[in-house]
RNA sequence: GGGCCGGUAGCUCAAUGGUAGAGCACUGCCCUUUUAAGGCAGGGGUUCUGGGUUCGAAUCCCAGCCGGCUCACCA
């Protein structure tokens, strides 16, 4: 929407008619700054245990400055709220209070501009806190209409392509935004106290690693090289433990070059950590305390609903990958496999025909068969079982542990297993909210991996990991036995928010750009 | 990318083939403790875009654009 459509419009013409009548009154347009005595919600904290008959003794005198949010004239006096900081306070203006000019301004001004006032506090005869303003200023002016004061902002489109405006139309909205920033506070507060030390690693990386995911790609002119936005930071903050830092984390944001859905955003916020001489037990340990830890910081206690589940930190279930697929058959899919059934690696293809066969016959929108192409390691076909089969029912906190090997190629493998690795992903409210290993630290087994992922490159898997020499090399200086994870800032701010759509958890969340008029 | 659903005034929504409407917002007048303030009067539309069917289209058909949900990919 460009300012220049409307400014034929009548709305914009009338409020830019308006602003020219208030410079007529000697306001200046775009003033510099305006200095309170206190913000709203400071004038809240402070005043709004007094009494009327307190207030009335004091008439303590505020400077103050918000949004209006309504107004409401009675003639030769009139009330407004100003918005601000998440709160509102009403202002009283009347016309023997703020003089001729003042006055003028007042009526003047249209709901979404911007004011600063003088005045005392006070109660009016309902109750309310109130500034009686002996002064007012005029700092901006909404020259474009705000949403409705009633029902808010409803548009989803406009909601996410004009945050501003969802922000100061929808009260919840910003209270989303908050708690994500409380969280996210909650989990340094955690780390650092746990020894952590935070750092940032590059986002433009020579070599996409650390997860199978496709990369975006860039190009630096100076250096003449291609570049790509990281899927993951893992590879770089593993160099970092061999340098010594033996605890280290990282919260920033990765980019994967993949589908949006309400669980997935182009780029989305990771919190990753290591810790020297632990393993995937420890961060299992770990992982509990600190979502504990976080969930009672921000909401005061560790259970909360999400969609319309109780869900409880209180227990972290454990199942294995195999156990979890055996747990949660579709009985209508026949037989379920035993565990005796899928031990034997290459079992698992007879039960994907199984679910095939049963998931054709369902008319049902979310239940497809696999059909993996022709040729498919075991191991994937294992974990693409585990997620169709059971990844949904996984409301309850549940680690999902013995991943295999072909889909972990920085794991290290079980010792009674190499089929399988040290791995577990954490399932909350239906969603992977985080991923853990012990980390591989054998710099020629991590060699052959690399090289397996670069032949499924080759056969065209674009999320295949690349060779990483250097990583390798940093490897062969020793890495000490190490536990790392990443756990998913957005889907975490879902679950303790009950936003059911990631895009209501990222500020900006990526859409198509919008067409200009006319092309 | 596939499937389903949606796009009407600044905003929230009506109008199922027959004169495009309401509430809020906006304009004018009245009103010095209101709070979804109130009273009276008024202005405002490329019904997403382009085709088609029809005497007649917001409404039916086709194509496109944008969005939501969902499936696939992925975390």
């Amino acid at each position: 929407m460009q300012l220049e459509e409307h400014e034929a419009s009548s709305l914009i013409a009338q409020r830019q008619k308006k602003l020219g009548a208030i410079v007529e009154l000697g306001f200046e347009p775009y003033p510099r700054k305006f200095d309170v005595t206190h913000t709203l919600p400071e004038i809240l904290a402070s005043y709004s245990g007094k009494t009327a008959e307190e207030l009335e003794k004091e008439k303590p005198v505020v400077r103050a400055a918000g949004r209006m949010m309504t107004i409401r004239p009675h003639g030769k006096a009139g009330f407004a709220h100003l918005a601000g900081g998440g709160v509102r306070l009403q202002v009283y203006v009347r016309l023997d209070a703020v003089g001729e000019r003042d006055f003028e301004l007042y009526k003047l001004l249209d709901l979404g501009d911007l004011i600063g006032v003088e005045g005392y506090l006070f109660r009016t005869r309902t109750g309310e806190l109130t500034i009686h303003a002996g002064r007012l200023q005029f700092l901006a002016k909404a020259l474009l209409p705000m949403p409705e004061k009633w029902h808010g902002l409803a548009d989803v489109e406009i909601r996410y392509r004009q945050r501003y405006l969802d922000l100061l139309a929808n009260e919840e909205v910003r209270k989303t935004f908050e708690r994500r920033s409380r969280i996210v506070r909650a989990l340094r507060d955690f780390l650092d106290g746990e020894g952590f030390m935070e750092v940032e690693t590059p986002m433009m990386q020579p070599l996409p690693g650390g997860a199978l995911a496709r990369p975006f790609k860039t190009h630096h002119n100076a250096l003449d090289i291609d570049l790509y936005l990281r899927v993951a930071p893992e590879l770089y903050l593993k160099r970092l433990v061999v340098g010594g830092l033996d605890r280290v984390y990282e919260i920033n944001r990765n980019f994967r070059n993949e589908g949006i859905s309400t669980q997935h955003n182009p780029e989305f916020t990771m919190l990753e950590f290591y810790q020297a001489y632990a393993d995937y037990r420890d961060m299992m340990d770990l992982t509990e305390r600190l979502l504990r830890h976080v969930t009672k910081t921000v909401l005061g206690s560790t259970t909360f609903e999400y969609a319309e589940q109780e869900i409880s930190l209180d227990r972290f279930h454990r199942l294995t990958m195999k156990e979890a697929i055996v747990e949660y058959w579709p009985k209508e899919a026949g037989t379920a496999p035993t565990m005796e059934g899928v031990v034997e690696t290459r079992g698992v293809f007879k039960w994907i025909e199984a679910f095939d066969r049963w998931a054709a016959q369902q008319s049902g929108e979310s239940i497809h068969p696999l059909a993996l192409p022709q040729g498919t390691a075991p191991g994937m076909a294992l974990q693409a079982l585990f997620e169709a089969v059971a990844e949904r029912y996984l409301i309850q906190p549940t680690f999902i542990t013995e991943f295999p090997l072909e889909v972990s190629p920085l794991s290290k493998q079980k010792p009674d297993d190499p089929n399988f690795v040290e791995r577990f992903e954490l399932f909350i409210g239906g969603m992977e909210l985080a991923n853990a290993f012990s980390e591989l630290n054998d710099p020629r087994e991590q060699r052959d991996r690399f090289e397996y992922q670069q032949l499924l490159r080759e056969k065209g898997d674009l999320s295949a990991h690349t060779v990483d020499e250097d990583y390798v090399r940093a490897l062969s200086y020793g890495m000490p036995p190490t536990g790392g994870e990443g756990i998913g800032i957005d889907r975490l701010t879902m679950l303790l928010t009950g936003s059911k759509s990631i895009r209501d958890v990222i500020l900006f969340p990526l859409l198509r750009p919008e067409k200009k008029s006319g092309e």
